[in-house]
DNA sequence: GCGACAG
DNA sequence: ATCTTGTCGC
């Protein structure tokens, strides 16, 4: 029911953000990884024929093994915007979370959450939406500049912010010798918290298994979608 | 004004 | 994100 409503423009978009971010709750721990459930969420697109599917797999946090999957189809309702991406992939991404049965316990985000722009990434917004602790788990920097980590699995180096010297995520690196990931806080979980999960959950991989197998269903249904 | 810029 | 061959390695 929300994959239909009419998006924001730019401005609109950032000015929500900014009214959103009121919401977010960061005095919390959140749950301690390998207990209960973890679902990951990722989007797949084909821009040539304006189609979005997005995949939320659940996880049994102990064992990590699946539980559940689910997957949504819409369309392309927003471009990409550096800092707007959550316009973007959201929508679709709650159809895909209202389809599971099983409660989703925390959220995995691909992207970012504190270590935003606004302070409001993809991972913060679809926390507040939601109300389930959620982290982001981004490939690649964005706007905070930070050291190299050290070369071993667990080591970091912070995000500051510029402006406050607010530790606002970590450049982490989750297998030795290979590019670090940058984890920041979504809603409703510590920056420290955020960590250990990521750790737990990207064991013998640079991405955690959440991400990894949320990007492989959404791929996989987009292909079942489009072409043969 | 210019460059940088999650997915 | 997505476009894409071969290639190195477990």
């Amino acid at each position: 029911m929300n994959q239909h409503s009419t998006p924001p423009d730019e401005a609109t978009a950032r000015s929500l953000q900014d009214t959103l971010r009121t919401r977010v709750v960061l005095d919390e721990t959140g749950p301690a990884p390998g207990t209960g459930h973890v679902t990951g969420v990722d989007v797949a697109y084909d821009d040539e024929r304006d189609i979005v599917v997005a995949a939320a797999v659940v996880l049994d946090a102990a064992t990590l093994t699946v539980v559940e999957e689910a997957t949504a189809t819409g369309r392309v309702t927003f471009p990409y915007v550096p800092g707007l991406l959550a316009f973007r992939e959201i929508p679709t991404v709650l159809a895909a979370l209202e389809r599971l049965t099983a409660d989703p316990g925390l959220v995995v985000c691909d992207g970012y959450g504190l270590a935003h722009p606004r302070r409001f990434g993809l991972a913060s917004h679809l926390g507040v939406l939601t109300g389930l602790p959620t982290l982001g788990v981004a490939k690649n920097p964005f706007t905070f500049h930070h050291e190299p980590p050290g070369p071993a699995r667990g080591d970091f180096s912070p995000l500051f912010d510029a402006d406050d010297g607010t530790e606002v995520g970590r450049a982490l690196r989750t297998q030795p010798g290979v590019k670090p990931v940058f984890v920041s806080v979504g809603h409703r979980i510590s920056l420290d918290n955020a960590c250990a999960h990521t750790l737990w959950l990207a064991a013998s991989y640079r991405q955690p298994e959440t991400t990894r197998h949320a990007d492989s269903l959404c791929r996989r249904a987009l292909s079942e979608a489009t072409g043969v």
